[in-house]
RNA sequence: GGGCGAGUGGCGGAAUUGGCAGACGCGUAGGUCUCAAAAACCUAUCCCGACUCAAUCGGGGUGAGAGUUCGACUCUCUCCUCGCCCA
């Protein structure tokens, strides 16, 4: 994943994914694979457009020397990308696309203005999307965020959810980021519920709920505080007592109203409705654990099988039915399966066909249907900030709305003194009058501009295609090299990406294949999370903590080459993992014993080198073979850490060795070459071959040679090891257990003793059990 | 509260169709080299105990407890702790 180049630099957490690929890129090019290795920066947001507005510079200014130092610091540490594919999110070349993919999401019905009760940042004079909002703190800056409504662009991203969730299932990722996306996308597959409100002609509270079977034994309703039928249904003499819990509701997060553990609270509104399936009158309460934004911000409660109704009921002597066998409802709601009961024409029934009977029944009736509902809210698209791609849309005089022609794209986003939120909720472009102020040239009618720009996710959504073909000034990516390249075979990045970047970007990447641009219906099939690198005292590195390392002081001091193999030697790529300045001089002093096996002090190449391969040990061509075994393995597996201590496995019997044959030399700086390609380029000199190592050819390994003639293993008697023995590698059980039999110290333990079970492993262990 | 993941020496970690726990590195100790030191190189290093020393021998051991199995770091169950995500 491409960086957000910030004003702090390079951070050691972005030089282990970048290494990581960089070592696969290497790798697969040895092995003859023509690999695409870009980089880029994600350098439109908030942070820098902050940032100028507290120093009063531009943010292209800022921008700009932000990403120069990303970029030089990338650079020092030699990860081979191709530089001519280099793109930024603020190039008007690349959010030119960005501006039409959003046209053609818009032409497509995909993106919409529309009235929404949006997170509204005071601080920030923005709104911020659900994502961006953390236990009602913005996720930049932590200042308060209240809910207000808005007229907002949306993308209509719920259109997906359900292939959102299907697709799934195919890509290469780990099962906790899949499961995040399905968490997060949220699917509940139910009913809609009528209850016709007494006393209210043609009113019905309309209920979402999963348990449609549990119908019978709804005794009452709940409604979100918030709900639009409060204040029509309330009674008078309900009315105070309902006006001050509602007051009180307002001010608690939706964290603090469906905490489980708490009391619940609620207040009637004087209201009842008719349960649809048996006519019984159910009281309407309102109550703050049911949540306005979810489902249909109304509930029927069943105190008998939902835990949380349940509790609801006791604490206001509410009654309690059973209509599912197979819990006990003195002591708690029981939500399992079980056969129905006390429900008419369900009972006998098992969930699952109760389920299905139940819904059949509610359409027959005209009561209700079958609902699929899902937590994924529409993506919030727009910012009232400057920073940030303009939404290419003209208001016309007529009061229509019609998009920019795409000849006139890139809509460039204008220079201005003042980039200061209005505060109104407009954007500081809408100050920008001879910009804002526009001819529409398809229809000569007077235009104002749309003054919202896109969020910071929005850049990212396609960039990998872009890198594809970053000149194209046709299209956003040529269709042909997409087919050629697409998907992204390794997608590495950092876990916080697990639902936003990758769920937006899943989306945009399905639209544009439902318009026929891409022709995968996934972008990223392999994806790994690198873990965190931690300080050293176990502490997540923050200026504040003081233990914060910056990856130039370790280049500086060491080398790249160092920095790179520490970072891949300190264990699992997704592990989280603390730094150690010692085990950085470790991975120095491991690439400087690697010198010297090649290099004498003098500058003279080390005597032991030969060109005679016959004269080296059985011993060391065996860790040569098996290494090249190994390590290939570990590669392929992304194992880098067991790389590095097979490349050390191999120097350390190198050093034990009196001959050292050219040919094991150079299959190691080949399988060193990926992780230290600096130190790697300069032994291929040694060695005296010509051109860059980095087209040369992987090693290949003598099977043979991974194998030992002899093998040590262990003989058991009831479980417990008695002896250890050399033999033949490869031995067949028979004779091996001869020969376990055959031990002094085996014919003692089993004397006497009845042999009940003989295991033998070959190659591994004899195991005797006797009584 | 729910979901997912993890827990192995003084430290980072290795070992998976269930078969020798602790590879490799860090740290530590001893040695070689040196006037000396650093660096480098070599050796040792899971814990406890026995033996004058050593070779060696005995016992315990992968968060705790149970289970399956000839055999469990690995599989099952219960619990504890930590991390991440969600509510």
């Amino acid at each position: 994943m491409y960086p957000y180049p910030s004003g702090a630099g390079l951070h050691v957490g972005h030089p282990e994914g970048y290494t990581a690929t960089d070592i696969v890129s290497r790798y697969k090019r040895l092995r003859g694979y023509n690999v695409l290795h870009p980089m880029g920066w994600d350098a439109f947001g908030l942070p820098a457009e902050q940032y100028a507005l507290d120093t009063g510079n531009d943010p292209r200014d800022f921008t700009k020397k932000n990403i120069d130092t990303f970029r030089r610091q990338i650079k020092s540490l030699g990860f081979s990308y191709d530089w001519d594919r280099e793109i930024s999110t603020t190039d008007p070349d690349y959010y030119k696309w960005t501006q039409w993919i959003f046209i053609q999401m818009y032409n497509k019905g995909l993106a919409y203005v529309d009235e929404v009760n949006v997170n509204w940042c005071e601080a920030l004079g923005t709104v911020l999307s659900n994502e961006e909002v953390i236990n009602g703190l913005s996720e930049r800056g932590n200042h308060p965020v209240v809910r207000r409504p808005m007229r907002q662009w949306v993308l209509r991203i719920t259109a997906y959810a359900e292939r959102l969730l299907d697709d799934l299932e195919g890509l290469d990722w780990s099962e906790s980021i899949k499961d995040m996306q399905r968490n997060w996308i949220g699917k509940s597959v139910g009913a809609e519920v009528h209850f016709p409100i007494e006393g209210q002609e043609g009113m019905h509270v309309t209920v979402f709920t999963t348990r449609p079977d549990t119908l019978f034994g709804a005794t009452y309703c709940v409604l979100a505080p918030e709900h639009e039928y409060v204040n029509v249904i309330t009674t008078v003499d309900r009315q105070d007592a309902i006006a001050l819990y509602r007051e009180k509701a307002s001010h608690k997060s939706d964290l603090e109203r469906t905490d489980l553990g708490k009391d619940k609270t609620g207040e009637f509104t004087g209201a009842y409705a008719i349960n649809p399936v048996n006519g019984e009158r159910t009281p309407i309460w309102i109550a703050d654990y049911v949540l306005a934004g979810y489902g249909t911000g109304a509930i029927m409660a069943v105190p008998g099988h939902d835990q949380r109704d349940y509790e609801f009921a006791v604490n206001f002597n509410l009654p309690i039915v059973e209509v599912l066998k197979g819990g006990d409802l003195k002591k708690e709601a029981y939500a399992g399966d079980g056969e129905h009961v006390n429900s008419g024409f369900l009972n006998g029934l098992t969930n699952v066909p109760a389920i299905a009977k139940m819904i059949a029944w509610l359409e027959a009736e005209g009561k209700g249907q079958g609902k699929t509902t899902y937590r994924l809210r529409d993506w919030l698209f727009s910012r009232q900030r400057y920073w940030g791609e303009p939404i290419p849309i003209l208001h016309l005089e007529d009061g229509t709305m019609k998009t920019v022609p795409e000849s006139e794209l890139p809509l460039i986003l204008p220079d201005t003194e003042s980039i200061r939120p209005s505060g109104t909720g407009e954007s500081p472009l809408a100050n920008v009058a001879d910009w804002v102020n526009t001819i529409d040239s398809e229809t000569g009618m007077k235009a104002r501009r749309e003054t919202n720009t896109m969020p910071q996710w929005a850049g990212s959504c396609w960039y990998y295609l872009r890198f594809i073909d970053p000149h194209n000034d046709k299209e956003f990516c040529s269709k042909e090299l997409q087919e050629q390249w697409m998907p992204v075979d390794l997608y590495i990045g950092g876990a916080e990406h697990a639902v936003l970047h990758l769920l937006y970007a899943r989306f945009w990447h399905k639209v544009l294949y439902d318009l026929g641009f891409v022709s995968t219906k996934e972008p990223f099939h392999k994806l790994i999370n690198q873990g965190m690198i931690l300080g050293e005292n176990n502490e997540k590195m923050s200026k504040s903590r003081g233990n914060v390392i910056n990856p130039d002081v370790i280049v500086n001091k060491f080398g790249a080459d160092t920095l790179r193999m520490y970072e891949m030697f300190m264990g699992p790529l997704e592990a989280t993992k603390p730094w150690s300045d010692t085990g950085v001089e470790g991975s120095h002093r491991f690439l400087s014993r690697v010198w010297r096996m090649f290099v004498r002090e003098d500058g003279s190449l080390n005597p032991k080198i030969s060109g005679d391969d016959s004269k080296a040990s059985v011993a060391f061509k065996r860790i040569w073979h098996k290494s090249i075994k190994k390590i290939t393995e570990d590669l392929e597996g992304l194992r880098f850490n067991t790389v590095i201590s097979q490349l050390m496995i191999f120097v350390n019997e190198a050093y034990k060795t009196d001959v050292l044959p050219k040919k094991a030399l150079k299959d190691f700086v080949l399988m060193l070459a990926p992780l230290a390609p600096h130190l790697a380029e300069e032994l291929w000199e040694i060695l005296g071959e010509k051109g860059t190592v980095t087209y040369a050819q992987w090693p290949t390994y003598d099977v043979a040679l991974t194998v030992d003639d002899e093998t040590e293993i262990v003989v058991q008697v009831n479980g417990k090891i008695i002896e250890r023995i050399n033999i033949p590698t490869t031995m067949e059980q028979d004779a091996m257990q001869e020969l376990a039999y055959d031990l002094d110290k085996v014919k003692e333990l089993t004397s006497g003793k009845m042999v009940v079970k003989v295991i033998a492993v070959k190659g591994k262990l004899v195991n005797i059990v006797v009584k």
